[in-house]
Parts: C-alpha cells; sequence; structure tokens
DNA sequence: GTAACTTTGTGAAGAAATTCACAAGCCCTC
DNA sequence: GAGGGCTTGTGAATTTCTTCACAAAGTTAC
C-alpha cells in the first residue's frame, strides 16, 4: 500500500471522532468542507487523506455518515478487538486500565505487570496485576497485541525488550524517553512533559 | 524570526533530555552525531534544527553540553516560571497538579477550577479549588500563562471560550476534541485516544 | 609547525506534505 | 430532461521539511 502520512492517520482519527457525533445527532451526510472546518483544516486535505484509501463520497452530495464511519474504522483497524497489556501499575497504568473509553475502542486490558510485592497479586476490576517477570512466559499462552510501558525512565528500555522478546509488535510508551526496538515493532511515545515544553516555546515566541 | 517546525520544537525538547542526562554524567562535550542517535534521527537533522536560533558548537569538537543546555533552556521558554492553571479537578488535572517534574520543569499550578460543589473549597496540597465561575474574575488579580483544559468534550469548548476572555494566551487540552479559539491564541490538544488509534492502524497495516 | 582527523554550519538537492484549481459527477428544480 | 448549483477526486504547483555533501574551522599527535 502507498505510504500513509503519520499526520494523515492523526487526522483520519479525528474524523471519525466528528463522524460519530454527527451519527448520534442523526445527519446523514458531511461534506469535506464541514470535516475540514471542525479539524481545523482544508478540504482538500480531507479529500486527500481520504483518497490514499479510496472514494468513499458522492460528488455533489458528499459522504454518507454512517459509511464513512464504518470505513474508517476499518482503516484504523478498530472493527477487531486487541489484547493490551500494561507494564507498571502507577498513576498512568491504573488510570488506562479503568478508562472506559478504552475498552469502548476495542483495546481490552487483559493483565497488569508490575514489580512491587505490594500490587503483585491483586486485581483491578478483574484484571489481575502480576509479576512482571511472568510477562515473557505469560505471552506464550495469551497473545498480547499491543504492550503499553507505564514505568519511569530507567525500567522503560528493559521492558521494551522484554515485550520485544515475548514478540509484541505494538508498543505504547509513556516514559520520557526514546525507546530502541527492532525495525519490525511500532513504537508511539507519548510525552507530555514535551507538549508542555511545545507550549512554553510558543509562549516565550508569541511576540517574536 | 525564521518560522519554527513544529517537529524542531519537539526535537530540541528531545535534545535538552539527553543533555540533562549527559550533564548528569558528566560529559562536557556532546556531537550532533550522538545526539542524533540518541534522538532517532540525523546529525544534519541536529544541526539544522540548531541552526535556527544560531551556531553553538565548535567545529571539531561539538557542543559544550552545559551551554547548550542553557540555551536549550531558553529557546524553549524554560528558563522562567509559568503561572498554571487547571480547569476540571478529576483524574488528569489532579495527577498534573501533582506532578513533581511539572514544577521543576518551571510550570507552577496556582489554582484548579471546578463545577462539583464537592470539590470546590478543599485544597490539594497547598493548591486551592474554586468554583469555575470565577475564573474570569481570578484571572484580573492572578496572572495566568496557560489554561489546561482537563474537563470531558462536552464542556471544552466553554471552558476554552472563558480562558480566552480571561486573556490566557495559550491553552492545553486534554479533551478529546478541537477546540476553536481566536489566531493569537495557542494551543495544543493532547489526545491519547488518537495516539492508540495509530498504533492500531500501524498494527492492521503491518503486513501490508 | 604540520599533517591527519573530527565536527560544525549551510547552501543545494531531494523528498514529502499541503494547497490549488478544475473537470467530472450527482442532486434538485422547474 | 435541461440547467444551475454543489461537492468529489486528483493531477499539478507550491510549500515545507529532510538529507546530502563539502568547505571551513578546530583538535590532536608527533
Amino acid at each position: 500500500m502507498k505510504r500513509v502520512p503519520d499526520s494523515t492517520v492523526r487526522r483520519l482519527s479525528l474524523y471519525l471522532g466528528f463522524l460519530e457525533e454527527l451519527e448520534g445527532s442523526g445527519d446523514a451526510t458531511v461534506s469535506s468542507d464541514v470535516l475540514a472546518r471542525l479539524g481545523g483544516t482544508t478540504s482538500a486535505q480531507v479529500r486527500k487523506d481520504l483518497s490514499i484509501f479510496g472514494s468513499f463520497g458522492k460528488r455533489g452530495l458528499g459522504y454518507f455518515v454512517p459509511e464513512l464511519t464504518g470505513k474508517l474504522r476499518d482503516i484504523l483497524g478498530l472493527g477487531r478487538d486487541w489484547h493490551v497489556c500494561i507494564v507498571g501499575a502507577g498513576k498512568i497504568g491504573l488510570a488506562l486500565a479503568q478508562y472506559p473509553g478504552f475498552r469502548e475502542k476495542g483495546f481490552h486490558v487483559s493483565a497488569l505487570y508490575d514489580t512491587s510485592p505490594a500490587k503483585i497479586g491483586s486485581r483491578l476490576d478483574s484484571i489481575p496485576v502480576r509479576d512482571v517477570a511472568r510477562l515473557a512466559l505469560d505471552a506464550e499462552r495469551e497473545h498480547f497485541d499491543i504492550g503499553v510501558i507505564a514505568v519511569p525512565a530507567g525500567g522503560a528500555q528493559w521492558v521494551a525488550d522484554t515485550m520485544v522478546a515475548a514478540g509484541i509488535k505494538a508498543i505504547m510508551n509513556f516514559a520520557p524517553l526514546q525507546i530502541v526496538v527492532p525495525p519490525d515493532v511500532v513504537t508511539r511515545t507519548v510525552n507530555m512533559g514535551l507538549e508542555f515544553e511545545a507550549l512554553s516555546f510558543a509562549l516565550a515566541n508569541l511576540s517574536k
């Protein structure tokens, strides 16, 4: 398939959000122009983004909301359930495991892992908290699609290596650190500090 | 000043992180090549990023770690303290208000705002939780540099409008929704759902 | 002091992403 | 069923970002 820019994927996610809202309010069709306004972009951009994957619209009318919603879900791989394991039963790990919207999108947290004996063996809702030493072993029985790293910077690379060894091909990293993985493993790093520093930069340079 | 790509700002933040580590381990100088490796980019990219703001290196030697650290802090506006108010005393709002790393970077949370009478009037550490209706009024006395939106999607635009009316020029938005603000106000939206959907997309298209 | 080696800073080239602009298709009205 | 009005899909133009490649400048070793 044609290479898909990261920015396009982000925008498709946004469009999907808008479409779900529009579906709720009963709109049957939507134009690229409306989607563009909602997403803070241009109608040409919307059409280009979609055109990578096919032509879903009707000239003179726009896009059928339910149809495009479905297409976008398919494209983004949201039609199915993903099995997720979270390493780090701290604030972020627990928040994520409990967040209902996460499950609704098809991300099922099968297990939490930690090193703290106080936490190991407990349960959060129905999710077991296990010793991270068991991760590789468990991965042989259970299949994890996505691994979430929610530990401090120091342990992140070790966790990543463990996940890679366990055959996990997609890693979401919340540690404020670049992790290194083989080329066949996908990672995304979410770093709130970075976002705030970008805001700080913008503020510091508002006038210039 | 020359326009600075968003991607450059993100990388500068990354470099700063590495420099702070290098400073800790006592390295006196660092080359663009080393920074590039750490950040998963190329040495030419590192030099271009820096060259937007000046020439900080020494040919044949590299960059002096403490000097470059300082320059980057300046560039990113991290030399000073920013006054932050957070609207929404839920999970995200509270987590942010309590996170020590946040204050260390110069982001001082002066106040939390909420609508829930149960929360209004309480304190988190020394941070007061106030009625959001007071925000505009408070902003006249206290000066808020950055407003954080940590409320559900439904209330986000209203909070944004209130912040804009209160004269806040930089908004960090955690609601899963694009907020609309005048052109002189900077916003950044952090949307974890988007990140996971990007991962889902990558997984769904690994083979293709 | 000189030669060999390193590393920066930066124009120029190349690649990637966005915007423009318009033909083609579809709806709606009369 | 013909004409006017919208909106898509997409090549081409433009803009933006990244990579290349190399002169200039500094360091180190002898």
